[in-house]
DNA sequence: TAGAAAACGTA
DNA sequence: GTACGTTTTCTAG
């Protein structure tokens, strides 16, 4: 166990005792056996596991244990042999439910841990004081006042009935005492349900109003003559020995023998099977059916487990008394139940392989009656493959033609709302009769989607719950093939509907183009004859059911669910929302810009044929070859792979630094004309006309390193280096009222690279604040830092670039304008002032080549097949992006964090602020005035801390942020 | 008309 | 030297 693990300690013996108080009484529905207790604990420790960020506790578990008393006799009762003598015989109803709950533990694959002669308590005590020494935190879910004494800066406490969490604060604010001194304020307050003496008449408050006034107990013990109530003093004085005795008997003890180690905590996979086989051996349905769906594990498939229920006095667990642990559930070995994650991932991918598609079999659905009983399916699946047919591509102003549903394989239904008759009919454009109409269809399909208990798959479900937001439906609970796949072998390929198809299905489904024709003439989905649209619609659900029951366990069996369920599935509905805000973009600006671009050019391209000696196209690269090096006979550069003279910015710039006065020009001209046709002419077409604003779409799964893409318009290349490009920006401007705040990351890859390589001067210049580029040029060039030369730091700059990009001689050479040797005498010196640096790299591409992938820091894998290859360079290309990609992917991921939490922080701060973008380490949002100060603390503080707490970087995040009525003055 | 190539905007 | 998306030109069909 390390820093950054976080181990989460169950009390088990004292949640069963309140579950049973608290709960409604439940008994197995088949023969009456109280059950209540268990099922509350079976869905606690299923949410503690799957859902645990959701909820105050806001972290995610690495290790993870269930504590139960062993007996009743203890060291304690030698100390004092009335210790919990007034403890009466627990409820009869109760007893059976003792043993279950540690077979309930042991189905959840958790460690049980239980020791003779010790509490609960003791051991949880133990572990907790273990994990802080080893750097890591805990968590102890229980709510009982004899843990508070463990609360510390890393160890906390979380009351699951109540979703509370209790740190030292809440100690303070509850007892009036630190968590160190409630040691004392029990032994003076007593406990009477554990037969605890104390000091007769202080309770509580006096006990922590003493505390406060002399310390602790020993000085109020040694100095109680001088309190002045008397009956207080007289008992102090009487009963001191007594206080000493309850401080020992509410002590917990920290040096508990342990059987299993803190590293034997380590939180194991779900095995579905095993769960969901002792859940319906417990008559637990609901349960049981959100296993399934998490786990990807088809309920039906598993057989109920043999639970053994001890009668009477036998059942009496080891809670009540020396008892014997009960067996662990018995599994029946029924193939299914057996199979491990792998096995069953192994299992599915064979039978979808040989999948049967039958677009026969699909159903139109064409009243309110049949739409029912498929809704009243995807009810009892608790699963539902739904997929919107609308007609455009742009789903912030799409309108809904139709959707598919499908929660069983081979059956799936396409329900057409909106199709229209061809336009060759005299009456062209009609609604098609026999549509059920639009808002009853929607309004069921509210009811269904927003209902917590179903779960919706989609192939890029941020599309359908655009387009259903805006028909007034919010899709809750979803999962994404796509992201899946992404997760799963980015790298490998598109993570599109026609390969995963082919890949895991062997199938290639209906191509829309078949449908719907191409280019100019293609038709919209609503144009589509039913039949046709639904054997396409449906095939649609249909596979991407398919695809979820393969996938599903596929990311269990590969120990990448955290990734999916941390970093991918929570931003679907961040992104879409950033998606539906938009940005306001100001026309005139652009209009005014476009028309002085244009001006400038024409002017560069009079200048450019009079130099040239003739006209020609200054865009075509082919014919301005020609012209240079040609006609003029300039001397040519290099050549591009297809074996034309460069005309690339570089090569011009290389030739205007000779003296040649064309080139220089026509790098201004292209300036010039890309702002134009890219920029200022471009960006006013994609103003929505509804909300006047610009919606850029974002690419989850586009990038092989977990970055996001922007198009749509891209407004992830923005320009900002050049003045003129700069003035685009202006344009992006905040709406009446509010102000665009920007907020980046400050080095944030080279602060990666130092965490993952763990390089000494690095971390130290970061954690100083000090200039990383001048501190790189100080090592290597031995120049001091003050009164450094530009140039010096300049190269000291290019070369931290380089190393992040995997650097190579040529790279470097051909950045900084030196010869190649020159540059690997550069990275020689570089390699020899921080060798940790070439060790990662090394250990990188070892790992890659072993593997075929990389991983960053949250465990996002990016493949490189590649990098085995025979031709040297695919390798090193291969290599060098191995090496960027755990770089460049871990700052994605720390990015994603921050966007994932940001929304709720804003809320819970009362702020009113919307996050609108994302530039890769850039978050920009639109705050009202009055809030911009705390909406920028709320902000940085998310983004610098989104690592916390599944890693804790050797080197601080550092966030700049500033407000203005633009983007250009924000940033 | 679709797709590749060249160029260039961003982090 | 890494990661993208969009534009224009040019070519192949």
């Amino acid at each position: 166990m390390k820093k950054g693990d976080h181990l989460f300690l169950v009390d088990g013996s004292a949640y069963i005792f309140r579950a049973f108080h608290a709960l409604p009484p439940l008994t197995r529905k088949s023969d009456g056996l109280p059950v209540g207790a268990v099922a509350g604990f079976c869905n606690m420790l299923w949410k503690l596991l799957r859902e645990a960020r959701d909820t105050d506790v806001g972290v995610t578990p690495t290790h993870f244990a269930v504590i139960f008393d062993y007996s009743s006799k203890t060291f304690r009762n030698e100390l004092f042999s009335e210790y919990k003598a007034n403890r009466s015989e627990p409820p009869e109803d109760l007893i059976p439910q003792f043993g279950l709950i540690r077979d309930a533990t042991r189905a959840f694959n958790l460690p049980c841990i239980e020791s003779e002669g010790y509490e609960a308590d003791d051991i949880m005590a133990t572990y907790a004081r273990m994990a802080e020494v080893a750097g890591a935190d805990t968590t102890i879910i229980s709510s009982d006042k004899d843990l508070m004494q463990l609360v510390t800066d890393h160890v906390s406490m979380y009351d699951s009935m109540k979703d509370r969490q209790i740190g030292i604060p809440e100690v303070v604010e509850k007892f009036g005492v630190a968590p160190e001194k409630m040691i004392d304020l029990q032994a003076l307050t007593g406990d009477s349900t554990d037969n605890i003496p104390g000091v007769p008449g202080i309770g509580p408050k006096t006990a922590a109003q003493l505390l406060q006034d002399f310390g602790d107990l020993d000085t109020l013990l040694e100095r109680a003559a001088e309190i002045k109530q008397n009956k207080r003093r007289e008992n102090l004085i009487e009963f001191a020995d007594q206080a000493r005795l309850s401080r020992q008997l509410v002590t917990l003890k920290t040096d508990t023998p342990i059987e299993i180690d803190l590293d034997g905590l380590r939180l194991e996979p779900q095995d579905g099977p095993k769960l969901i086989a002792f859940l319906k051996a417990m008559e637990f349905n609901s349960l049981t059916r959100r296993v399934a769906e998490a786990t990807g594990t088809e309920a039906g498939e598993v057989d109920a487990a043999a639970v053994e229920i001890k009668a009477g006095s036998a059942a009496r667990g080891p809670d009540l008394d020396k008892g014997q642990a009960s067996d662990p559930v018995r599994v029946e070995a029924s193939s299914v139940a057996a199979l491990t994650p792998k096995a069953l991932a192994a299992k599915r991918a064979e039978a979808a392989a040989g999948a049967n598609f039958d677009s026969d079999a699909y159903v139109s659905v064409r009243d309110v009656e049949t739409l029912d009983q498929w809704i009243a399916d995807a009810r009892a699946a608790g699963v539902l493959a739904f997929s919107s047919q609308t007609n455009s591509l742009d789903p912030n102003q799409a309108e809904l033609t139709g959707f598919s549903l499908c929660s069983t394989a081979g059956k799936a239904a396409y329900v057409p709302l909106d199709h229209k008759s061809g336009s060759s009919d005299l009456l062209g454009g009609g609604l098609v009769e026999g549509q059920i109409p639009q808002g009853e269809a929607l309004g069921r399909l509210k009811a269904l989607l927003e209902d917590d208990s179903i779960l919706v798959i989609g192939q890029d479900v941020k599309y359908d719950w655009l387009v259903m937001r805006r028909h007034g439906v919010t899709i809750s609970r979803l999962d994404d093939t796509m992201l899946m796949s992404y997760v799963l072998d980015a790298g490998t390929g598109a993570q599109v509907r026609e390969s995963l198809c082919d890949r895991w299905l062997g199938h290639a489904p209906i191509a829309y183009k078949d449908l719907a024709g191409t280019g100019k003439k293609a038709l919209t989905f609503d144009m589509i004859d039913i039949a046709a649209a639904t054997r396409y619609a449906a095939e649609d659900a249909d596979i991407t059911l398919r695809l979820w029951q393969v996938l599903k366990p596929r990311l269990v069996a590969k120990g990448l669910i955290a990734v999916y369920e941390r970093l991918e599935r929570p931003l679907v509905s961040v992104l879409a929302r950033m998606e539906a805000r938009g940005i306001s973009v100001d026309r005139q600006i652009l209009s005014r810009l476009s028309g002085e671009f244009a001006q400038k050019a024409a002017a560069i391209e009079s200048e450019i044929f009079d130099l040239a000696g003739g006209s020609f196209n200054i865009g075509s690269p082919k014919q301005l070859g020609e012209i240079l090096f040609g006609r003029m006979g300039l001397p040519g550069g290099s050549k591009t792979k297809s074996g034309q003279w460069s005309t690339s910015a570089q090569v011009l710039e290389d030739l205007a630094a000779e003296g040649h006065e064309l080139p220089r020009r026509i790098v201004d001209w292209r300036q010039l004309t890309k702002l134009k046709s890219t920029y200022t002419d471009a960006l006013p077409g994609y103003i929505n006309p509804q909300t006047n604003r610009v919606h850029t779409s974002y690419s989850l799964a586009a990038t092989t390193t977990g970055r996001l893409s922007s198009s749509e318009p891209n407004l992830q290349n923005i320009p900002i280096r050049t003045a003129e490009g700069r003035r685009i920006r202006t344009a992006f401007i905040a709406g009446k009222g509010n102000k665009l705040v920007s907020a980046d990351y400050s080095q944030i890859e080279l602060r990666v690279l130092a965490h993952v390589a763990d390089i000494p001067q690095l971390r130290q210049a970061f954690a100083d604040g000090i200039d990383i580029h001048a501190m790189t040029a100080s090592e290597m060039f031995g120049v001091p830092v003050d009164g450094m030369p530009a140039d010096v730091r300049r190269r000291a700059k290019a070369i931290n670039f380089g190393i992040i990009y995997g650097i190579s001689a040529f790279g470097l050479a051909n950045q900084l304008a030196i010869s190649r040797s020159e540059a690997g005498e550069y990275i020689k010196t570089y390699f020899e002032r921080f060798p940790g640096i070439r060790d990662y790299m090394d250990e990188t591409k070892a790992y890659a080549r072993e593997k075929g992938y990389v991983e960053t820091i949250f465990g996002r894998r990016a493949h490189y097949p590649d990098i085995r290859s025979s031709n040297p360079q695919v390798r090193a290309f291969n290599e060098r992006a191995a090496i960027n990609a755990p770089i460049q992917g871990s700052a994605a991921d720390i990015i994603r964090r921050a966007m994932i939490r940001i929304e709720n922080r804003l809320d819970a701060s009362g702020l009113a602020a919307q996050m609108l973008l994302q530039v890769h380490d850039e978050l920009i949002f639109e705050a009202p005035e009055s809030e911009v100060g705390r909406t920028i603390a709320v902000v940085r503080e998310a983004m610098e801390n989104a690592a916390m707490p599944a890693i804790s970087m050797k080197v601080p995040l550092h966030v700049d942020a500033a407000a203005a009525d633009n983007w250009d003055e924000a940033h």
